[in-house]
DNA sequence: TGTACATCAGTGAACGCGCGTTCACTGATGTAC
DNA sequence: TGTACATCAGTGAACGCGCGTTCACTGATGTAC
């Protein structure tokens, strides 16, 4: 590895070697599924971006479908890093106010960023991947540590401890809760909600989040 | 139209006049949808497999998509009727319960479709349609008169009936509890729960709902 | 500091593939006389 | 009941396309002496 020294940004290659074609295609890749979800990471059209060979993909990516999936999990760690943006935002003072708060910020990010990217959302979760390991965020070209299954288990965690909701419908809590709101996603990015405005979406999703609280 | 006089079922054509061409090939796009999901449903594939010619497709299809949206309405409507079966097993007596209990159906029988039929299940969304407005199921070659989404719909009229649900949270209501049921489909489906058995599943299930008729 | 060399990221050309779709056609069917 | 005819569901051949992937190669780079 180690790259060709200062390397960084190579706006036009001064030689044919490319710098940091990985990344670049990774950067190809996610454009890619930015515009039209993941049956448009097209490998050949990565290559062409970056302006380098079909062939080239080879030295960084064994196949297509290596390439998707790094695409794929760069998706989930921007949708990672939204909800942490989100959460950062968080303001509530008192330790039950404070989780529930941070709980809608989850569901709020999430679905902002599903609406936002609905094609890098899909792209995240077309490739079957275990929900609960981060992939390197350093690979992903993104900053959180966290999935955001992990981020939603945490906030349910501070929900416990804040004595907000019982211990004993912890366990597990989290499939239920990540249903909700990724059913209520996919209902605006594509379903019948597809056409709500953006106070309209803030409602709902408060609803949502009501009645997961409540219900849980 | 009105077909070749008695037709029916044409086990192998006598003539190559196929019979019900239109029929074979949505039979054959449901084959390829259930096997591995919308992308599979390929017009080419489709004429193979009804033994004709590719182009005899554009008799009856505009185009690859006009086929697809087609597969994609007949899904819809297998849902629906694996939905209204699950209601037709109901037998608890006593308005409220009997309420919930259709509830809980009517999540019961779309889980249940999803893991059963994941092809399909993809297939039915893969399409962006009014999901509150029903195909004719004839041409989708299906028994139901209504959608999934109006059949959930129903259900909550029913508590909201039975008065086991409050009039004024019943407007929107679908679309949460929608979002629950369908989102932990797709768990299901692809995600951590994926591995889970049916009595898991029914677990999961019963719990969700829980949660959804408490939270609402 | 200069030179020889191994490495390996990129090139260029080509492959076979299956796809959706269009064209001009053919011949079985049902209908009008 | 028999014949002529219009209809239109199917045929057969072909198209251009872009895809993923493989091959043998080249030449810039960093390293060892």
């Amino acid at each position: 590895m180690a790259g060709t020294g200062v390397a960084g940004m190579t706006p036009r290659r001064a030689t044919y070697r490319h710098g940091d074609l990985r990344r670049a295609l990774l950067d190809a890749g996610t454009t890619l599924a930015r515009r039209a979800g993941p049956e448009a990471v097209v490998l050949r059209e990565a290559t062409r971006m970056a302006g380098v060979a079909p062939n080239a993909a080879y030295r960084h990516f064994a196949d297509r479908q290596a390439l998707l999936a790094a695409v794929s999990a760069a998706a989930m760690a921007a949708l990672a890093d939204a909800i942490e943006a989100e959460l950062a935002e968080v303001k509530a003072s008192g330790p039950k106010r404070r989780a529930r708060a941070r709980l809608r910020a989850v569901g709020v990010g999430y679905v902002r960023f599903a609406r936002a990217e609905p094609g890098l959302f899909r792209t995240a979760f077309s490739v079957p991947a275990d929900m609960a390991t981060a992939t390197d965020p350093a690979k992903a070209g993104a900053t959180s540590l966290l999935t955001p299954f992990q981020l939603l288990g945490g906030t349910l965690d501070e929900l416990v401890a804040a004595g907000a909701m019982p211990v004993a419908r912890r366990p597990g809590a989290e499939f239920l809760a990540w249903s909700a709101v990724h059913g209520l996603a996919m209902l605006l990015i594509g379903g019948p909600l597809r056409a709500v405005d953006e106070t309209g979406v803030a409602a709902v999703v408060d609803r949502l989040v009501g009645m997961v609280e409540r219900g849980l």
